[in-house]
DNA sequence: TTTGGCATGTAAGCCGTTACATGATTTA
DNA sequence: TAAATCATGTAACGGCTTACATGCCAAA
């Protein structure tokens, strides 16, 4: 119930990329993804071992240094069967946006109110911030057209992402200046 | 834990502009609120149970016929206090957007796949419904300038909604046909 | 040799959904 | 009078976060 499992389908599709230790998908939440999705590893971990009981990934450890283990997992037939049976399903519903910013300008409701201009400005600034941030992993990532190519699915959503922010902002600006004038 | 509860205080902003009993609430998230916040009555009634006895709430009894009995709910200074809290509050940082088709495009990866373009056109369908819908109930609601004014948060977020549709739709219509050339 | 990071795991507790449940009321 | 809706509630359960916890390793 609650929400649909879509991390355990998230971990399988990386899987099917290449094998991964626990640690590896938490970085990977922490870096490139963490944009788009995210996991603290107290949900991983334990994911990760009820797949592996489901029998949809297997395991072999690897050391690290002398003692250290870390187990890499790889998809069984079953877990690629799964996530393909993922990617190839309808899209689910969409959801209500569920943002703040957007719940507060509904109830406060007033054109005139000093704290609708303060809402504007905090929501430009943090969506400005984070269109700073987006571009410079943009140019950092995919600078030469290669490396778009050869990430097609990540360039995409990035460059997506970055245009939402755009649009955002612009459209906030907008309204923030017939708020003033 | 897990996630602060926004429902709390979007529960307070609302009874903040009017007196409410829990279905009235239920029916504002099945309705004009419903494109940008949703709870179920099984959230409702047991978040009001717990505000009353916080201090944040009180309510009186209407009679609904003859023996049915709604409790209406008021704000007490303290609840009123915390919602002015919460609106003076900056923001909370921005959360992965956790998209279902954002994901399902990383994993993908790869730029030929007929998968990929069956995405797109399942997402371009799903955008398309959600903004004539939108679209639908500004006509609704705000064909006449009066009522913007009137609910300016309201208007304002909706009109946002539509933008962003339209933003999202140009942008998944542009990466669909340089897919398809 | 100490400090920070690597790699893994468990526990408590709130959030949110689905389902179950009841009595009253309106409507066809 | 039967069916749908109103109004309120409880129960079970998975998702997700915060915090607690351990042992090992690399670098300063």
């Amino acid at each position: 119930m609650a929400q649909k499992s879509v991390l355990r389908y998230i971990i399988l599709g990386l899987l099917a990329q290449q094998d991964l230790a626990g640690c590896d998908i938490k970085k990977m939440f922490e870096g490139e993804l963490g944009d788009f999705w995210h996991s603290n590893h107290s949900q991983i971990y334990p994911e990760l071992r009820k797949m592996e009981t489901d029998g949809l990934i297997e395991y072999h450890t690897v050391l690290v240094g002398k003692k250290q283990e870390k187990k890499v997992y790889t998809l069984t037939a079953a877990g690629e069967e799964l996530v393909s049976d993922w990617l190839h399903k309808p899209l689910n519903p969409l959801l209500p946006t569920r943002d703040e910013f957007t719940m507060k300008l509904f109830l406060l409701n007033d054109r005139e109110s000093p704290l609708v201009r303060k809402l504007f400005r905090e929501e430009i600034a943090r969506h400005e911030e984070k269109c700073l941030y987006l571009q410079n992993r943009w140019q950092l990532l995919f600078h030469n057209e290669a490396e778009q190519a050869q990430h097609y699915g990540h360039a995409c959503i990035l460059k997506h992402a970055i245009e939402r922010e755009q649009d955002r902002l612009k459209w906030l600006k907008t309204e923030y200046a017939s708020l003033t004038q």
